[in-house]
DNA sequence: GCGACAG
DNA sequence: ATCTTGTCGC
């Protein structure tokens, strides 16, 4: 499906930079927007420091400084000198006319660019009206990581009582980064596995659904490819504008949509949108019902439970 | 022009 | 998301 053979995006932006030639510099967003998508600049900030045989010092900041972090293989003077054997000129920690510098012609697929479209393209899939019959169980789906590895969890609830009944993980590799806008991309195959149709049942997953820039969160790619009721039940904003920020629930818009329900209590937010397969009042219900310390309980289950078998992997590994 | 940016 | 110890507060 959709979430099945991800670019490696490691070796895409390793290919990027690599395109930058002698004398001629560029940036992180510049590489982002090369893959359709300026959001992916921090991404690829983070992949730098471990691609090897590809001129990352040609990479510097949007205003042309050379900055003086890890990951540029070396400290900003060392970064200066080696531009400056290529036949720049560094003066201030900046790349003398940078404009002139800056490279603008990369040859790499705005995978990005698709991604987006696969988003529009489960978006119109959606559906806002309740799904199932009588709702008997919630299960909250989480997901934690240690480098390249993941592991995923779900806790089930009982919805009448609220009570935990039972619970699943799972362990995968994971492939692509965490980019704002296509986390589904990177937690949904980690669920995947935790996944199956049931009557009843409803998914309740760590972040948007419908409240995102394409109306298509991670929520909505596990209740659209999986046939399932999902809602989406995230603790910051993505997109949108609480109407009234005090309330202990308020309407979220998101271009002139009532997308989303901010649940709080205290200080702590729940932004609850739709997935698929159930109405944004229902999904709010759910999320209002179960709602303990700000946090629906089985996502806060599927938290801590995400959590511990990831350190339980990890003291394995070392013992 | 600057800030914001699920996990 | 992860890196981390003690510490402040309800
Ligand atoms: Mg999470």
């Amino acid at each position: 499906m959709i979430l099945e053979n991800l670019p490696d995006m490691v070796a895409l932006v390793r290919e990027a930079v690599s395109q930058v030639p002698r004398g001629s510099v560029s940036t992180y967003g510049d590489i982002a927007a090369a893959f359709g998508d300026r959001a992916a600049a921090r991404a690829v900030g983070e992949m730098l420091p471990g691609i090897l045989g590809a001129p990352v010092h040609r990479i510097v900041y949007s205003d042309g400084s050379v900055g003086g972090h890890a990951g540029h293989g070396g400290d900003g003077n060392a970064r200066a000198g080696l531009l400056r054997s290529e036949g720049l000129e560094v003066r201030g920690g900046r790349v003398v006319s940078f404009a002139d510098a800056r490279f603008r012609d990369f040859r790499v697929p705005p995978v990005l660019e698709g991604m987006r479209r696969e988003q529009e393209l489960i978006r119109a899939e959606v559906t806002e009206s309740d799904s199932f019959g009588a709702l008997q169980r919630v299960v909250g789906l989480d997901v934690s990581y240690e480098g390249d590895r993941a592991f995923a969890a779900a806790a089930v609830h009982e919805w009448d009582s609220g009570e935990p009944i039972s619970e699943r993980t799972a362990e995968t590799r994971i492939g692509f980064p965490y980019i704002p806008g296509y986390l589904a991309y990177r937690e949904v195959p980690a669920l995947a596995p935790l996944i199956s149709k049931e009557a009843g049942t409803l998914y309740l997953v760590d972040g948007h659904g419908t409240l995102h820039p394409r109306g298509a969160g991670a929520a909505s790619h596990i209740g659209v490819l999986f046939g399932v009721p999902a809602a989406g039940a995230a603790k910051s904003l993505l997109a949108g504008k609480v109407l009234d920020p005090e309330a202990e629930r308020s309407q979220v818009v998101l271009e002139g949509r009532g997308s989303g329900i901010m649940l709080r209590q205290g200080r702590n937010r729940t932004f609850v949108s739709v997935g698929s397969g159930i109405s944004l009042d229902t999904a709010a219900e759910v999320c209002s019902g179960l709602l303990d310390r700000g946090i629906p309980s089985p996502l806060r289950r599927a938290h801590e439970l995400a959590n511990r078998v990831r350190r339980e992997a990890v003291a394995e590994g070392k013992a």
